[in-house]
DNA sequence: CACCAGGCAAGTA
DNA sequence: TACTTGCATGGT
């Protein structure tokens, strides 16, 4: 159907049924990067809360943050859950920042990519997704962010094998999409958007799905 | 009530 | 290497 490649296609239809999501919900880099670590596993509106608590406290900047005693810290992030595990991982990005940047931010973020998701990746707490997550949504560079629903959606529509890894979904969305920042950053977010109405782990294939329908391969278990 | 959420690391065999 | 478990609040 429609000639052109498959994933291209799959982004028009999210992208007619929930137009354009403007990510990521968060206006200044450090708050971008402080979500991304928040939301692992956790619901957008509880890391809202916690996000909330910081910038009630004045401390969503980097010096605060750094200068803030864990258990504080903690307590501001406890609405987003795992708050003890998150406060430590934030303060072990924090420090990676200092040591490695010179406590400057705006550096690793204009760090040659590969280079900044490296170092992203030596800190204890950040995986691939929240790494690139950070590099796409806070630093601008071209990587594809993979999650939970982007596995999920693609491998029930038939569209990547289900024993894909995180390194393998991120190729192919790399390779067949052009090298397009805003499309990266549209394409994912609309992907999260239609994993939470659409696609949970239960419930499968619904009925006004947006992707409903798209090869064959659909419908055909639920 | 049970289940899940925009992961990651550590433990086990 | 390939599973499993801990971390935890809050919404549906």
């Amino acid at each position: 159907m429609g000639g052109c490649n498959a994933f291209i296609e799959v982004y028009a239809r999210l992208f007619e049924h929930f137009g354009a999501q403007g990510w990521w919900p968060g206006e200044t880099a450090i708050e971008i990067m402080v979500g991304a670590i928040l939301t692992q596993n956790t619901n957008w509106g509880n890391v809202r809360k916690a996000i909330i608590n910081l910038k009630a406290a004045g401390v969503l900047d980097f010096h605060s943050l750094l200068e803030l005693p864990s258990e504080i810290l903690a307590e501001y992030v406890r609405p987003s859950g795992y708050y003890n595990i998150k406060a430590r991982r934030l303060k072990n990005l924090l420090a990676m920042i200092r040591d490695n940047y010179d406590g400057n931010l705006d550096r690793l973020l204009a760090d040659q990519t590969a280079r900044a998701r490296r170092n992203l990746l030596s800190v204890q707490g950040i995986g691939p997704e929240t790494a690139d997550s950070i590099l796409l949504y806070a630093g601008g560079h071209p990587v594809f962010v993979i999650d939970a629903y982007t596995h999920r959606i693609f491998s029930r529509h038939g569209l990547v094998a289900e024993e894909s890894d995180y390194h393998s979904l991120q190729e192919v969305f790399e390779s067949r999409l052009p090298r397009d920042i805003d499309l990266y950053n549209e394409f994912h977010a609309l992907i999260v958007m239609t994993g939470k109405h659409f696609c949970k782990k239960t419930s499968p294939l619904c009925d006004r799905c947006p992707l409903r329908g798209f090869n064959s391969f659909d419908g055909d278990d639920t």
